[in-house]
RNA sequence: GGGCGAUUAGCUCAGUUGGUUAGAGCAUCUGCCUUACAAGCAGAGGGUCAUAGGUUCGAGUCCUAUAUCGCCCACCA
């Protein structure tokens, strides 16, 4: 027997673990077919948070739709703690910088620090009722995802994708490494733009504007727009910088705004993406004054040493002393930053490893047309950062935690040598290279690569990392591609189309057929819960712990999908309340099931009839919502049949539950027949939300198979439209004449003593086939229909006012 | 500045291809202990569907502008 009150704490941890024993939710390939979900492995940098319950719930939900649809679910869960973000959380745990720990104490922490906060993930994922099958569980740096990484970058390298070369890359001075374009940030900064005069040799005065004063040891030439008429006569002389008194150039480009300040720019190596294309264009001379931790270089006179802080105010001091400043404007304007600390980003040129972008973009768009998006307008933003990348990703980062690059240098020559697929995974630094000699020079030293990968090089492979890429017993023929991936709109730049990029050139086609993109969670309208702000209130756990998984879900599975959500307490309320409503309705139904037994049966009373076509249709529209992943959509057409079940059709057919001796054992068992494969449905369909009261309730009533997780929906096939029709109309008469009770201040177990209808014939056939049905429902003494041509009306009803 | 989305009742949200009086829940108000549920049940009030135009016999739904909010990008001279 059901308990009399459900106790969702107790029972969430009983099925929690029954779930685990009984292995629900492992992966074992059969001969159904594979539905595999490529789960975002959360970045290991700190606490779950409400987001992370959203999203993954609405993922979750798939999975155990499609196990109830029949398929084989290919659901693993992974963790991403590989690269800066474990770094950063490892120093601001030790209160150290990795420099001063050591590189190899310094890894040790951070696998101790990921696995203590992997383990507390794992355990919260797992409460909320994640149906991920543990066991196919993975990090993004164990050796295994080492080896992948690895055999995903040689392949990379054999295939001329990824290449090694000195060039300028987008350099963090917080970090101390190399950055990815996605890794940027813009930030509104306040600063100053300076007006500076300029002579050029034949004597001319000119005035350029600045927000980088700190620059100008830096200054290779200076442009011109050629159609500036006021300007292009500068074309071709030589201009004098003061201050470091040196004499460059003056060019003309036409990218030169020449109505941005003074229409005149300096150019220097570098101050922004377009001082690089220019020093590509013009083959300019390098002049790197930043070093790697964010000072200006010793060979610099009179800055060498100072921070470019420092640097760019002696600079103003030095330019003013000279009489070279016009006038300096408080300006407000975007920086570029590092998303991981915040701090402005400059460009180093060093060796680094490059993966190509900018030659496959048409090949990326493509791909992106073949896989299915949802919501469909979240492909837009694919093409748009696609369309509008504008460099190739660098994937070496000058740091210590992450997956090696499996590469040395000959001392001698600089030839690159890669190591051998059977050896990895290696590392460098470690380990020697298989050969002696090198093949090139016949040089015998070689120099380990000391960087390691960005993070989403190796987040990129998750697919291969699924599929178990190149092993012997691999998946690779189920999971490619794979059936979906989901994640947040904001990663579609780095997760999905770096996916995108590997996928491409490992196999020449899309990593997976459908993406689903979660929203957000906001704090209130308008207002994105962040960390910064502090306006994070709910603690998953404490959430649980308060409402139950169950509920949390429900907040999580409403709303539609890509559409950000607030968090809403009225939300969880209403979730508890409907739960609340499943336990007591399931309890209702199984007093009545006592002596039931289940067996072919069709001569079901009309109301049950009406009951089972509308669910029926219901169902319909449930199932295509959940098709096309919209979780929010089927919930809020499931619960509104069941509130409809639960007010309508229960207080009809109770009248003849409980009484067959007035109504018949046939008529009783018709309504057993329905509230059992009703409830059994409605049971399977909530699953899907709540997978703990719907087991609670399965296990105690139906049990067919070891779980409800492991039964599959069929839907129904009765042809009821007629009922639906007519079913619909009676019970609005019923709510007409409950309102009349109501409105009178009069119980609803008032008794009517004449009732009058004015019906159409349809109607009046309906009426009088469930005449029992519906005189018990509402206490009707006298019910006298007439005939009316269409819909009804209440002629008359008397009640008694006793 | 560009791309994408959102704006519906006091609050949180539905409203699928344009088609009668725009729907829920919470909150408010009026009642009802009804052989599952008072964490319930039956009712009531509450909306110029962000604003302004347009297409149409008909617009919350389609088009165009504007405003506000969110995500992403571009602006560093």
């Amino acid at each position: 027997m059901l308990d009399k009150k459900y106790i969702a704490k107790e029972k969430e941890e009983k099925w929690r673990k029954y779930w685990e024993d009984e292995k629900i939710y492992e992966f074992i390939p059969d001969n159904r077919e594979v539905y595999s979900i490529d789960t975002p492995p959360p970045t290991v940098s700190g606490n779950i948070h409400i987001g992370h319950i959203f999203s993954y719930s609405q993922t979750e939900m798939i999975a155990r739709y499609k196990r109830l649809r029949g398929f084989n679910v290919f659901y693993p869960f992974g963790f991403d703690d590989n690269g800066l973000p474990s770094e950063r959380l490892v120093e601001k745990e030790q209160s150290k910088k990795a420099s001063v720990i050591g590189r190899e104490e310094f890894a040790r922490l951070c696998y101790e620090t990921t696995d203590k906060y992997e383990l507390s993930f794992q355990e919260l994922f797992s409460k909320m009722g994640v149906s991920t099958d543990w066991n196919i569980h993975y990090k993004t740096v164990s050796p295994q995802t080492i080896k992948i990484s690895q055999l995903s970058f040689l392949d990379l390298v054999k295939k001329n994708k990824s290449y090694h070369k000195m060039s300028p890359a987008l350099w963090c001075n917080e970090c101390l490494t190399s950055i990815a374009q996605a890794e940027l940030e813009t930030k509104t900064i306040k600063t100053t733009f300076n007006y500076i005069n300029y002579e050029t040799t034949d004597g001319e005065v000119f005035t350029i504007a600045t927000t980088r004063p700190e620059l100008i040891p830096a200054i290779v030439c200076i442009f011109v727009n050629p159609n500036d008429e006021v300007h292009n006569h500068l074309i071709g002389k030589t201009a004098h910088i003061p201050i470091i008194d040196v004499e460059v150039p003056i060019l003309a480009d036409e990218k030169v705004d020449s109505e941005k300040g003074t229409g005149i720019v300096m150019c220097c190596t570098f101050g922004d993406q377009t001082d690089i294309e220019w020093w590509k264009k013009y083959n300019l001379p390098l002049k790197n004054i930043f070093t790697k931790d964010g000072m200006i270089e010793e060979s610099v006179p009179k800055y060498g040493g100072l921070t470019i802080k420092e640097a760019r105010k002696k600079i103003i001091e030095d330019l003013n002393e000279g009489g070279y400043i016009v006038k300096i404007e408080e300006l407000e304007h975007e920086v570029q930053t590092h998303e991981r600390c915040g701090r402005e980003v400059e460009y180093a040129v060093m060796n680094q490893w490059f993966i190509d972008i900018m030659n496959h973009k048409e090949d990326f768009l493509k791909i992106g047309e073949e896989i299915k998006w949802h919501p469909s307008y979240m492909q837009a933003r694919y093409n748009e950062w696609v369309s509008n990348v504008a460099w190739d990703w660098c994937i070496s980062r000058q740091r210590y935690f992450g997956v090696p690059f499996p590469v040395w240098y000959c001392e001698k020559c600089g030839e690159v040598i890669l190591a051998r697929e059977e050896d990895l995974p290696v590392n460098p630094l470690v380990d020697k290279p298989a050969l002696d000699k090198c093949p090139k020079c016949g040089g015998t030293l070689f120099i380990p690569e000391s960087d390691v990968m960005d993070t989403w090089a190796t987040s990129s492979v998750t697919p291969l990392i699924n599929m178990r890429y190149k092993e012997k017993e691999n998946y690779e023929k189920m999971l490619r591609p794979m059936s979906l991936r989901t994640n947040a709109s904001e990663i579609i730049r780095t997760w999905d189309f770096y996916t995108i990029v590997k996928s491409f050139y490992h196999f020449n086609e899309r990593p997976w057929d459908n993406v689903m993109i979660s929203g957000f969670v906001m704090a209130s309208k308008g207002e994105k819960i962040s960390k910064s702000k502090g306006n994070s209130k709910v603690e998953p756990l404490e959430l649980i712990s308060e409402y139950s998984a169950d509920v949390i879900r429900y907040w999580a599975g409403s709303g539609r999908l890509g559409t950000d959500i607030v968090f809403s307490e009225e939300t969880l309320l209403r979730g508890k309340k409907l739960i609340n409503k499943i336990w007591n309705v399931s309890k209702f139904i199984e007093m009545h099931l006592q002596d039931y037994e289940d067996k072919e049966f069709n001569d079901f009373e009309y109301i049950d009839k009406w009951i089972l076509g509308v669910f029926q249709e219901m169902e319909k529209g449930f199932l295509k919502y959940l098709d096309e992943y919209e979780v929010g959509l089927a919930l809020n057409t499931l619960e509104k049949f069941f509130w409809n079940f639960c007010d309508n059709y229960i207080e009809i057919v109770k009248h003849r539950l409980y009484r067959p001796e007035e109504f018949g054992e046939i008529p009783r068992y018709s309504g057993q027949k329905t509230v059992y494969m009703l409830l059994y449905k409605l049971l399977q369909d909530f699953s899907i939300f709540f997978p703990f009261v719907t087991e609670e309730i399965y296990q105690e009533l139906f049990k067919k198979e070891k779980s409800i997780h492991h039964t599959t929906i069929k839907p129904l096939e009765y042809d009821f439209s007629e009922e639906i029709k007519n079913g619909n109309d009676l019970v609005d008469i019923i709510s007409l004449a409950r309102g009349e009770k109501s409105n009178n201040n009069l119980s609803l177990k008032t008794i009517i003593k004449k009732l009058h209808l004015g019906v159409n014939p349809d109607l009046e056939n309906a009426i009088n086939t469930a005449i029992k049905d519906f005189k018990a429902t509402l206490f009707i003494e006298d019910l006298e229909l007439s005939k009316k041509d269409s819909d009804y009306e209440v002629i008359e009803i008397t009640l008694d006012k006793e």
